[in-house]
DNA sequence: ATTATAATTAGTATATTGCCGAACTCTAAT
DNA sequence: ATTAGAGTTCGGCAATATACTAATTATAAT
């Protein structure tokens, strides 16, 4: 979202392509900026033809938690197909943990990864639905904000290809990435997570094995 | 790596981050620029805490330009396994060719895609081998400037998910894929070329002959 | 210890942003 | 035909970004 708009050749445009997608008038978006609408409109109108990256952040920040206070039906609404969110759990840790004690609790089995990385800390998690993420939504959660010092698990993963792909096209991307259950591995899922100098991961512990172990780190 | 720019909460450190990676001293990043070794950092040492866009784009800009000028070591060096491109063509039109005429010219089949968004202009295409394009490259050619005004062919498909989901991981996102030869196509990848609002065409031509057959447009 | 190169800091001119208010246009609905 | 809501345009003004020069500090390398 923020990345589009600076990018795009005519940021006002994207700008109001994603007022438009969070159903917002100029007027709405105005007064959750605290600003007139006519600045609104100067911006998505190209006579700001360089705002500043602050600009583009509040805005982007404006639309999200408007949404997120009305029940985040914009963010999350082609996220939960079919009413459940396609995220079964995240957390964020308050100190870094060594990405080899995960591992370790969850009982997971490296299929790559350099030694070198194993200790590098990660800040979190998050478990989603390989297949209702990306059938729902930016896959990876706010499309917007996201820290790669983390560790993504994918349930539902048949060959481990998609996820895989989705995360060498995505800008940002996970420490670790694990498996819950793979039916199989595909060779290029390696390959991909090899490149790209991601911890590939699987475990044979379920969803809610894995939040009641996850829960003694902090 | 424009989008990181933005959402960090320092800009400044990202973009010295980034001045790092590709191995360019304030001086020669400067020089790039045009403008004085000072004024990148200011940028740095975030005495401009709020860029403008535009500012963001030309450091962006100048650095991949630069690293393309020298082979494009940096923004493929973890990438190019195989030395030789996924990106069989690409072309840039210099006047807007509606979508139909595109698809016409191809002898493409509309698997999804409104009639609505037909008639609106693209600006270029990229051919690109789908399996390659995963293993060697940030699968959509340049991390950063990206038009989504324009049509990506996938030669090599085999049921259409990857190069789908791939795109749905992306930010960008272009107006048209067209699928060279698909094998079968899933359920799927309709699917989520719907919710992109994204043209899926596919087309018996090989990438030879779709070379040709676009000469016309300029 | 000395030189060279890289990076930072500060002072300053100019351009642009970011915001306002008020007038204006454009639909759509009464 | 009139009203109301949404969107646009624009002059103006303060705050800030962008750029320069010149001086200063760091870092590395002989």
């Amino acid at each position: 979202m923020a990345g589009e708009i600076v990018i795009s050749e005519k940021p006002g445009d994207t700008l109001k392509k994603w007022r438009n997608i969070f159903k917002l008038s100029q007027k709405n978006l105005a007064s959750l900026l605290n600003v007139k609408p006519s600045v609104v409109c100067d911006f998505e109108k190209g006579r700001r033809a360089s705002p500043g990256i602050g600009t583009v952040r509040k805005f982007v920040e404006a639309m999200v938690e408007y949404d997120k206070a009305h029940g985040g039906k914009i963010v999350s609404s082609m996220f939960a197909k079919d009413n459940n969110s396609a995220v079964y759990d995240i957390r964020e840790f308050n100190t870094g943990t060594p990405i080899t004690n995960l591992i370790q609790e969850i009982g997971g089995e490296i299929l790559s990864g350099n030694e070198d990385i194993l200790e590098r800390p990660i800040y979190g998690y998050t478990i989603v639905d390989s297949l209702k993420a990306i059938t729902t939504f930016n896959v990876f959660g706010d499309l917007y904000g996201w820290s790669n010092e983390r560790a993504i698990f994918f349930s539902g993963v048949h060959y481990g290809r998609s996820p895989m792909i989705a995360i060498r096209a995505h800008p940002v991307k996970p420490r670790v990435v694990i498996y819950v259950k793979p039916k199989t591995i595909d060779k290029l899922a390696t390959k991909l997570a090899e490149m790209e100098r991601i911890v590939l991961v699987k475990t044979e512990f379920d969803e809610e094995e894995i939040v009641t172990v996850l829960k003694k780190f902090n």
